[in-house]
DNA sequence: AAATAAAACGAACGTTCGTTTTATTTTATG
DNA sequence: CATAAAATAAAACGAACGTTCGTTTTATTT
């Protein structure tokens, strides 16, 4: 059994509540992030149930409220230094928290890595479910460039990680990631031939359109220089305006490339 | 005086001997390739002649050999692992030197990273000088697509390197890669404004095209699992095809972004 | 053959890291 | 207040790391 394998994954949640993807908006960033169950404490309390055998702090409330710190910490440590130059002691200054406060939320360093690439597995999940919903091939595009900027949003820092750091995973986390990318361009491709076959597109490059579409996504939260969305000195509606500038670039540009002259 | 600072740059070269970056030829790869001056050979006789300061080993011959040595072990088991991960211990193993022949061609682990940054900057100065010459906005446009794929197929392994591991340079060196890619950006702009302003393009996002291009060159080298362009089981000319295919999908999608329809 | 200098060797050093253990104190909650 | 959970601070451990350096090998010249 793989690592990947013991957590379970969102088709396995939703068999048991019933309701773990379903019910996300998509009216406006802020209805996405009030719905997206991997947002804000949400994310952290997911967390603590999910690795109730890394995480030997048994209190969800201090859990979650060191896990919040533990993950901040390495994110802002390890964007500028790599993973494997942040020490467990710069973390334990950054923090505030001992060493035995940090070893009774983790088990080893390398946890803080596993479970980055299992919240960004889980939104890729969620993302590709949501892909499968109903409307027009147009439509189907648009939403599913919408919830995957949203989501990148939201989990730019744990996205970033992933990307960046993949080589410090063990091989089956490696290939789990590089197979979160290739099922993203998968799942466009397949929108793109649904419109193709309904008339509703024209192009002969379907495997391009669908590469571009996801390097610009990925681009969102890869160089967040490039766009200033993801600053503390912006204000939601701000934040909310960029993120729907973008959109409206990547979505002009699909649309030229597939011919598409309709609504939308 | 930075360290960037203390190489010279392809103009101060340029300056010295009038021709480092002149005569290459973009007719083929092959031709690429024979003029390219960071290609085969001429790379690590490059390195060894400007970074005198850092190899102590005194014959070109020697140093040459075990230069191509250590920056071929560094590539196949950094790009596994990461570059902190990679101990000069493993690097002794894999390329069958010794710790202290190591320690003669460089004085410390980190000059790797530093010679790398070095090579990758000099690259992306030719590759500028040489979309600032002459011909149509559209010629200029695609040949500079051209000179990119053909230099980042060439020194694959050192872009993939300088992108992954800017986080383990100095802090001038991650300013300088970050810089590497807006002056890219900002070149494409220009020519696209060039093509504005005599009509032939149309467009209002000169940004995003221009971004759009980045992103599908770094796609090329970043991703080499995508195409299988870079395996040492494909013949050159298999290669070749596989770059002109790339080329001629990017070109495309940018004639169409551009709306260009004249020749070429 | 002898001398020289460059190159290569590899054991050893000091440091840092992840991790564990210790004893003690603080905090939350019934 | 009582008690269990949580957090603290400091010390210690062993493994692994980058780096150094005295020595040996090799190639070339005298």
């Amino acid at each position: 059994m793989t690592i990947s394998d013991q957590y379970l994954s969102t088709a396995d949640i939703a068999k048991q509540t019933g309701s773990f993807g379903a019910g996300i908006q998509l009216e406006s960033f802020k209805a996405f992030a009030d719905s997206f169950p991997l947002s804000g404490e949400g994310l952290y309390q997911n967390i603590f149930d999910r690795h109730a055998d890394i995480v030997q702090t048994q209190k969800a409330k201090f859990a979650v409220a060191n896990l919040e710190k533990i993950f901040s910490a390495t994110f802002a440590e390890s964007s500028v230094s790599g993973f494997d130059r942040m020490s467990l002691r710069d973390l334990s200054k950054t923090t505030g928290m001992s060493m035995g406060a940090i070893y009774s939320c983790i088990s080893k360093k390398e946890d803080i890595a596993l479970i980055v690439a299992d919240i960004v597995r889980l939104s890729s999940e969620l993302t590709h479910e949501q892909a499968m919903s109903a409307g027009s091939p147009w439509e189907q595009i648009e939403q599913s460039i919408r919830f995957h900027l949203y989501a990148s949003t939201l989990l730019q820092p744990w996205y970033f990680f992933l990307y960046f750091e993949t080589c410090c995973l063990p091989e089956q986390q490696k290939l789990d990631s590089k197979k979160i990318e290739l099922d993203a361009i998968a799942g466009f491709e397949k929108q793109i031939k649904r419109g193709l076959a309904s008339k509703d597109f024209q192009t002969n490059q379907v495997a391009m359109v669908a590469n571009i579409i996801l390097v610009l996504l990925e681009d969102w939260y890869l160089k967040p220089w490039k766009n200033m969305a993801f600053s503390d000195k912006i204000s939601r509606a701000e934040c909310e305006q960029k993120i729907d500038d973008y959109h409206q670039s990547i979505t002009s540009v699909v649309r030229k490339l597939l011919s598409y002259q309709g609504p939308g």
